[in-house]
DNA sequence: ACGGTCATGTAACTCGTTACATGATTTC
DNA sequence: GAAATCATGTAACGAGTTACATGACCGT
């Protein structure tokens, strides 16, 4: 099962939805980690209802364009928790595009090489920003997993920030 | 331009080499961080030797099902360190497949939770291993920034390992 | 009456993975 | 001479992104 699916899946776990509504949801749940675009979530649903795992209905009912509201079924239930698990135990390889462009860093200039960084520092300081305030709003009201998610995205902010500021510090000596 | 494309340029760069051998490069040279298949490598090989940016000469020469060795062309050098540049420019969001699955990690048992965490422990310390051998015996020969990934992947793991282990010593209460 | 945002959808495309197929060369 | 590894390749598939198209509803 794709990701995706998995996501989608795992959002109707909580409440019925429809698919503007999934969107936000993830936005506002969790965008600084993960997103999932319009182009995935209505073929997905589509795809998910055919196979019985969700169910979908017009809610206002008959409105023409209105939207559809999808909850999960029983069957979609027991998929999501074998599929979850069976995801979680088989180790998944990472490719981090990141670790794959650092490798190949020494091949440009010193000039860019720190403007990149720079830029990143400063994207990570304000991503960082953004999820302190989530840990502090969310704090207490999440469950414990989904505020672990939190503190272990914050550790490895954290983490990407120490590293390139000590890396900034040592400039290549050229 | 895609990953692979960069990552086989990025290598070519180095030395020319065939397509068995780019396997080979990646799995020691950085095979902890990311990898390519083969059904990614011949293909692109021959799509860059259409475009130019590499070249390939049968070597040794005439020798049937023999080796093809792929050299980067300027014309692929010039095209490589543009692409290195504007991929480092833009902001890539980082799809975090465990952030998603931590996000739903509630709905599952206690049991199975804690099974899933000391395997990826487990696993975690064994790359940690690894990585921490590759430093040792690269440090001092490699070049800055490829010694830099190293570092950066070897201080993201002590974080993941910190905060599995964080984690499993305050079990979910029930 | 206009702009914004709510809401659903499709088509084309790129990318990457997996599995398979083939055969040469080396090593024991 | 058998097994391992070197070496190249293809076909089918699955997943995800981007761009586009459409139209309703709401506030000012």
């Amino acid at each position: 099962m794709s990701l995706s699916r998995l996501a989608i899946l795992g959002a109707l776990m909580e409440r019925p939805m429809h698919g503007y509504e999934l969107r936000k949801y993830f936005e506002e749940a969790q965008g600084v980690f993960w997103m999932i675009n319009y182009g995935s979530i209505y073929p997905t649903l589509k795809r998910l209802e055919k196979e019985g795992l969700v169910k979908g209905r017009a809610e206002p009912a008959g409105r023409v364009g209105g939207r559809i509201t999808y909850a999960i079924t029983k069957k979609g239930e027991a998929e999501f928790l074998r599929t979850l698990e069976e995801r979680l135990k088989k180790e998944a390889f990472v490719r981090d595009e990141f670790t794959l462009h650092l490798f190949f860093l020494d091949h440009l200039d010193g000039g860019t090489i720190r403007e990149v960084m720079e830029k990143k520092l400063e994207g990570n300081l304000a991503v960082l920003e953004c999820i302190k305030r989530l840990d502090e709003e969310l704090k207490g009201t999440l469950p414990r997993y989904r505020y672990e998610a939190v503190r272990r995205g914050r550790m490895h902010l954290e983490t990407e920030i120490s590293w390139l500021k000590s890396t900034l510090e040592n400039p290549l000596e050229v």
